[in-house]
RNA sequence: GCGGAAGUAGCUCAGCUGGUAGAGCGUCAGCCUUCCAAGCUGAAUGUCGCGAGUUCGAAUCUCGUCUUCCGCUCCA
């Protein structure tokens, strides 16, 4: 563990030392859990999001773009839930000092009797075998009519204090169920106080008139409102998909881990839009095909995994991560989710339009079922680094840290080097640059030995090396030196355009 | 929010019982050099996280505060 929170250190490190990433407002000591992308770092970050773009967007001729507004009409959030969903009522146990989402305590016990209900049943099931009647045993059988009572007595005074924002009546819930820390035993709790997960700011100069605005907390709800805008423009027929990228915002209790949870993210979004009933069938394709997305990254089948949600969130009907093995632990980094018609039908009834799809092959109107894909582009950002950053040691005893980027994503596509800045030689690399420029990032260094000048583009991940030598003036030939073999080929500056060009590209990847 | 640890150059860190701020690497300029962090010369870079206190004198001692990391808590 510790030698992975070392290997973590350095990844951070290197981040900060070569350009990727820097804490944000630093000359003030940083804001909490709030980073900047320096040189590189932008540049590695719009290639990931690039090869999402063409993969979801360029690959599908049934999926479109979309780049809505970061501030959405406050009903929105009202309507996607997020308003009373992205409230958590939070209490401390003040022996134990653990904190726990008061919500949660309460649905444990309502959970218990739930359970209890369910062994009653499953007795009952024993003794009547299979004349046994489930529906009429829950509905008549003494105990579990007490139960249900307890539970929906409990559910009805909880939603009532949380509707109210009735902070003291929910820590009174918690008391008069005797509800007590599993830590520290002991009943002895805080005051309930409300977090909010969303940022709120004001549209309006005018302080009385302006109305309470949250910062999307989803990317989602933006294609969500323009479903209609999009279905009319874009003579897409369903199944099809509506693709962003763009931050969203949460305000998260404690942000930790680097990039990995940050208080203001980006997503990168693509909702897909289905008949219903064949959602399933979309929720396996857009698995599958995500996971190859992901491998394309160059992420072993080992660092990548599936953990399916037994718990789906209030909008879906079914849910999977997809996990990368951080350094600190498997993490998702992708959620795809079945949403149902949950969305399209709260915005119908909290707009009054109607967000529906006449099917011609089946002649008529629904609302779509959608499955989304949501990846975050911080988190792959942030597996792709640690999936890369390699110290290795050399056959002469050396060490190298080399950033093992695939090709296509690495910010520098190609260093260019004269091997001595006299003799022409740097002239010679100059016409070179400008042969490739047009199609590539380039880096053009002279300073140093020359295997100190590969070793600079090993750090920032640099698949390729053009070195113009001597005899790069008498035959127009050049050497190609690969990162991670060190090996050096020798081709003639006429075929570069063709060789470099394949050798990033990402072609044969999808 | 709680507990633990840490904040000194771009990075990694040293700096004893208080006495003018250091190293390695990196960066920059020059010399040298015909392919993997070579060598030589020179240079830049620090309110020692911030603020108070003790003291003739604080990077060092005391208090406060901020930030970061680890664990807990939380996580659509």
């Amino acid at each position: 563990m510790s030698q992975q929170d070392d290997l973590f250190k350095n990844i951070v490190s290197h981040c900060k030392e070569y350009g990727f990433i820097f804490p944000s407002s630093e000359i003030y000591d940083g804001l909490g859990a709030v980073y900047d992308y320096g040189p590189y770092g932008i540049e590695l970050k719009k290639n990931i999001q690039d090869f999402w773009w063409k993969a979801m967007v360029q690959l599908h001729e049934n999926i479109v773009g979309l780049d809505s507004a970061i501030f959405m009409h406050p009903t929105t959030w009202k309507a996607s839930g997020h308003v009373d969903a992205f409230n958590d009522p939070l209490i401390d146990n003040k022996d134990s000092k653990k904190r726990y989402r008061a919500d949660v305590l309460i649905e444990d016990v309502v959970e218990k009797y739930r359970q209890k209900n369910d062994k009653e049943v499953e007795k009952a099931q024993k003794r009547f075998g299979d004349a046994f009647d489930e529906a009429q045993f829950r509905a008549t059988n003494p105990n579990i009519l007490r139960n249900q009572a307890k539970m929906d007595e409990i559910e009805t005074r909880f939603k009532a204090a949380l509707e109210a924002g009735d902070m003291a009546e929910i820590k009174q819930i918690i008391e008069d169920l005797e509800i007590a820390c599993s830590v520290s035993g002991t009943r002895n709790w805080t005051e309930v106080r409300q977090f909010n997960l969303m940022f709120s700011t004001q549209l309006g100069s005018v302080a009385d008139e302006s109305s309470t605005i949250y910062l999307r907390p989803e990317t989602a709800q933006g294609i969500f409102v323009n479903f209609l805008n999009v279905l009319n423009t874009s003579r897409q027929r369903i199944p099809f998909g509506i693709a962003q990228v763009g931050k969203a915002f949460r305000n998260e209790i404690v942000a930790r881990q680097f990039i990995f949870r940050t208080r203001e993210f980006e997503q990168m979004e693509m909702q897909f839009f289905v008949r219903p009933g064949e959602e399933m069938q979309w929720y396996n394709y857009w698995k599958d095909s995500r996971m190859k997305w992901h491998r394309a990254l160059g992420f072993g089948a080992d660092k990548l995994r599936f953990h399916d949600h037994l718990k789906t969130a209030h909008y879906a009907n079914a849910a999977v991560d997809i996990e990368f093995d951080y350094p600190f632990g498997f993490k998702e980094m992708e959620g795809i989710h079945s949403r149902t018609d949950y969305d399209l039908t709260q915005h119908e009834k909290h707009s009054g339009k109607k967000l529906r799809y006449f099917d011609p092959e089946i002649n008529e109107h629904y609302v779509p079922y959608v499955v989304e894909t949501s990846v975050g582009l911080n988190r792959t950002f942030l597996a792709v680094l640690c999936n890369s950053y390699k110290e290795e040691t050399l056959e002469n005893g050396e060490s190298r840290v080399v950033l093992a980027l695939p090709a296509f994503l690495a910010p520098i596509k190609v260093g260019v080097l004269p091997l001595m800045k006299k003799d022409g030689l740097p002239e010679k690399a100059r016409e070179v640059m400008s042969l490739l420029k047009f199609d590539h990032q380039l880096f053009y260094d002279e300073k140093d030995s020359i295997g100190k000048r590969y070793r600079r583009q090993d750090a920032l991940g640099t698949p390729y090396c053009i070195t113009i030598d001597h005899q790069t003036l008498e035959d127009n030939t050049v050497t190609l030196r690969d990162r991670d073999t060190m090996a050096q080929e020798r081709v003639s500056i006429d075929t570069l355009e063709a060789i470099v060009g394949k050798k990033v590209g990402w072609k044969h990847l999808l």
